[in-house]
DNA sequence: TTATTATGGACATAACGGATCTATAATTAA
DNA sequence: TTAATTATAGATCCGTTATGTCCATAATAA
């Protein structure tokens, strides 16, 4: 149950990204230096984020990465569910056991319709799931960048 | 980042355990068979939750398992800690390169003190993991109790 | 004591995460 | 057009973790 390192390269390069100024493209090796992981499997991640629209992507000289939509459209759930996957955080195994069926029975059989719901733990897990993935949709790369001035500005005030 | 199958074998066992009578052990003979899973994996898990003081354990004829305090004071974290450990769910894996310090040293000059805080990205989801454990405390075994015989008790009443 | 039951250790296997390398395609500068 | 640069995709490797089995041992009650 832990989050992958390659979700936490993909935030840093994000924010990295970010930083940097508008239609300035961000090579490979410099983004590579910054977060002190190897270029080839970097690229990697890169690349999955690229495919899912969440980075533009410009070969040839002086190309590069850069944000394909502004940081503040750019959620942690975005990021999380490119890099994790999309399946859900929890799932009976045996759906067929005679304990899960206990869980489930009961709830098809308060609603008339054959619907298949999912047994009671699952429910409890889902919720749990549900709120995890609301408050990273609440949190943006933007938020970071915002966080960040602010730390830098109070900096400057003290001097 | 998926629970493994292990927490769901122990989360369903734990309610089987619950609805069984006070006193009453629970072999693992019945419980692997009402789940649906081997005698011996399943022993492993149950030996992980004796350890930690979730289930009691009685060796020897007509022995076996039994929670061992109220339902109600077993939650989904509880139970989750024993079995997925009790690291945390994100943690910045390189923590010396130029993008990480840029989003923590901000935060140590905004404090005098020389404590180490995490990076701004870490804390975003250091919050996200805190919502997480905080909704899986607030709901244990006896909540699917209950809820498992509401259901019942409407069936019943349908007819 | 004997039958029963849990426990712990060793072990096997498959899947996954993390990581590297290389060949290829695309783009721009000269 | 050519050359340099840069991203992309595929193959592959290694170590760790999840999943699962088996067996010998210890503990308990009848």
């Amino acid at each position: 149950m832990q989050f992958s390192k390659s979700t936490d390269y993909a935030l840093h390069a994000l924010v990295h990204l970010g930083h940097s100024e508008r239609r300035h493209n961000v090579g490979i090796k410099q983004l590579s230096g910054a977060l002190g992981v190897s270029e080839s499997y970097l690229s990697k991640i890169m690349s999955k984020l690229r495919q899912d629209g969440i980075v533009r992507a410009v070969p040839g000289v002086n190309g590069g990465y850069e944000l394909a939509r502004p940081a503040e459209q750019i959620s942690f759930l975005d990021i999380i569910e490119v890099i994790e996957g999309r399946q859900r955080m929890f799932e009976c195994s045996n759906s067929s056991s005679q304990q899960h069926l206990l869980l489930t029975e009961a709830e098809i059989a308060e609603q008339e319709s054959p619907k298949r719901e999912g047994c009671l733990i699952e429910k409890v897990m889902d919720g749990a799931e549900q709120h995890l993935r609301q408050y990273l949709k609440g949190h943006t790369i933007q938020t970071i960048l915002d966080e960040s001035r602010k730390r830098c500005t109070h900096d400057t005030n003290k001097k």
